[in-house]
DNA sequence: TATAATCGGTTAATCGATTAACCTCCCACG
DNA sequence: CGTGGGAGGTTAATCGATTAACCGATTATA
């Protein structure tokens, strides 16, 4: 292994010359500085990290999943992911996965603590994440990837609502209804209010009972679709919290007979792949996944530097998505 | 920062005794064991990484992804990387995420030059990669998903097709298409031959020109399917070398006025998300992607830590997952 | 009896890079 | 002529953990 006394004894110098010119400090004149670089190609020298990190920082990130690394597999947290390496590298900063333990708590601690990364990255966090509380109480530099602590990075759902409920109405929906989260998830509420709030700026009332707790699994969504349409008040348009509950509620409406797109219009959100691929595709609002992860690195990254981050948080915008899962309302004289 | 310093300090002994006790070596009796575990609580010491990185290993792997972060996105890659993780975290190893830089190589390379990771998986490796070549080069551990180089873990193509056949033939079908992969990938030819000798094995011929050349996106199925379909000699099942492939042949039948899965049986390979979610849903063979990221962890480790591998590949079996898009052969009078 | 092993530890060297402190030479200035 | 100061380096302390070598007293073995 060459060290940083092989480039030294090559170039002629000391071993402190040589750190000062891979890290431009000191005063080297260019000819020591050229002689220097030439050793270090030469011998194809790379400083040891861990020598390095023995002072300062690590400069790596970690990364905290909390439901198991199968979680990678969904798209939804495997694109953060891609945004936050992607951002992690431009920076010169690695990314490490959190090995899971027992008690993903003490992992991530473990982690920082041992100073094999310089600030926490966290995944699903819940209302009280015992990772959190344990980084926290540890003052470990951290950043949320949903609205949870003091530092965090979110999609913004009102916005998103907001743009649902207009595309609806530019079709010439007036009933719209919903099919909201599991009421046990953090942002159950949120979605429930944005739509309250959408359809109020539009004008528009909340249909009686259309505004059902779905849930977090296909059958949920089906559940509550059958639940809507068998509403006196006819419902022209639905919008589901999740893609996974429209595709319940895209079966819903298909075993009522009726033609999602023609008959009902149905909207997800997320955008997950396989919602180009429904039949008929399914309108969505596209979440800023990608996105998310850049930036959470950005605040992850000015809070381990700076120590006072600037931003505490940032709620990004999704964008709409259209398919063939909304259509134009259609007069039926049912 | 607690040190091994300020242990030692609490519980009275020297910093040796206190890493002794920490790695289970030397004779240190029960009770001292005792006193320093109770130390180590209290003072919640972790031992610094880097520390213990400068001598030895740094009990991390790297893995680097070619074509982009994106690519995590893809289920195929999070799924293999999500079987590495748990893998590595139960092997008390850690991953990282090899920084891209503009010289892909040149990282990996870079990354385990400075003792940061010990080994490095290589996804998405090429027929030359420039990547392999810098790291046999340099006598860096590694291990390929994908047959190449000399160490290398994949899933079983000839396998599955004689599984894929197999299954048609058991639902009466004897004129069996393919829809291949792009010829460029160094998987194109495993498949074909593998189709070549499942279908002689069942006794059965080739359908004449019954074998194309698909390439990789759905418009390449699409377009595939649309000339199987013109054949002189009706072909009442198709095999696609890839979910994706799948899809466009799914909508070429369809566009052609026939029933998949009645008409027309038709399979795909990797069993995607939305393949479950297809109208009908799509027969295909899942790849062992998890299990392939746990058998890479493996053969990895043991490159690292015994320097004669015992095993230089691997090759998992895949798994058929039978859903509507193939059914039992149908007589026509065409 | 001489030699060697055991006990429960300690001391000090070591890993590779960073950096504060210092050194020497040379030139300019008063 | 003496002094200050910058240019162009060097020396050595330091980070935190590991581990070979060793300590003196006692006991087992040859």
């Amino acid at each position: 292994m060459v060290t940083i006394k092989d480039v030294a004894a090559h170039a002629g110098v000391s071993t402190a010359t040589v750190s000062y010119v891979l890290n431009g400090q000191g005063s080297i004149p260019a000819e020591t500085q050229r002689r220097v670089w030439e050793s270090v190609t030469t011998l194809q020298y790379h400083p040891r990290h861990a020598a390095r990190a023995m002072r300062g920082r690590s400069h790596t990130l970690g990364v905290s999943i909390a439901r198991g690394y199968d979680r990678l597999a969904d798209p939804t947290a495997a694109e953060v992911l891609a945004g936050m390496a992607d951002a992690a590298s431009q920076r010169g900063l690695s990314l490490l996965l959190i090995p899971r333990t027992d008690d993903p708590a003490a992992g991530c601690v473990q982690v920082a603590r041992s100073g094999q990364v310089d600030g926490v990255v966290l995944f699903d966090p819940e209302h009280a994440d015992a990772r959190l509380d344990a980084l926290v109480a540890a003052g470990i530099a951290h950043v949320c990837i949903g609205q949870v602590g003091a530092v965090w990075v979110t999609h913004d759902v009102a916005l998103g609502m907001t743009q649902a409920v207009q595309h609806l109405v530019h079709l010439g929906h007036r009933a719209i209804g919903l099919i909201a989260p599991d009421p046990e998830l953090v942002s159950s509420d949120w979605y429930v209010e944005s739509y309250m709030a959408a359809m109020e700026a539009q004008g528009l009332m909340v249909p009686e009972g259309g505004v059902l707790a779905g849930g977090r699994r296909e059958a949920d969504g089906e559940a509550a679709m059958a639940e809507l349409l068998a509403l006196d008040e006819r419902i022209t348009a639905v919008i589901a919290a999740s893609d996974e509950l429209a595709y319940g509620a895209m079966r819903a409406i298909r075993d009522a007979g009726l033609v999602v797109g023609r008959d009902v219009s149905l909207m997800g959100f997320d955008d997950l792949p396989p919602a180009a691929y429904l039949q008929p595709p399914l309108t969505t609002m596209r979440q800023p996944r990608y996105d998310m992860g850049v930036a959470a690195i950005g605040l992850l990254e000015a809070q381990v530097t700076h120590a006072t981050p600037a931003q505490t948080h940032l709620v990004l915008a999704p964008k709409l998505i259209i398919r063939a899962s909304t259509g134009q309302m259609v007069m039926h004289d049912s």
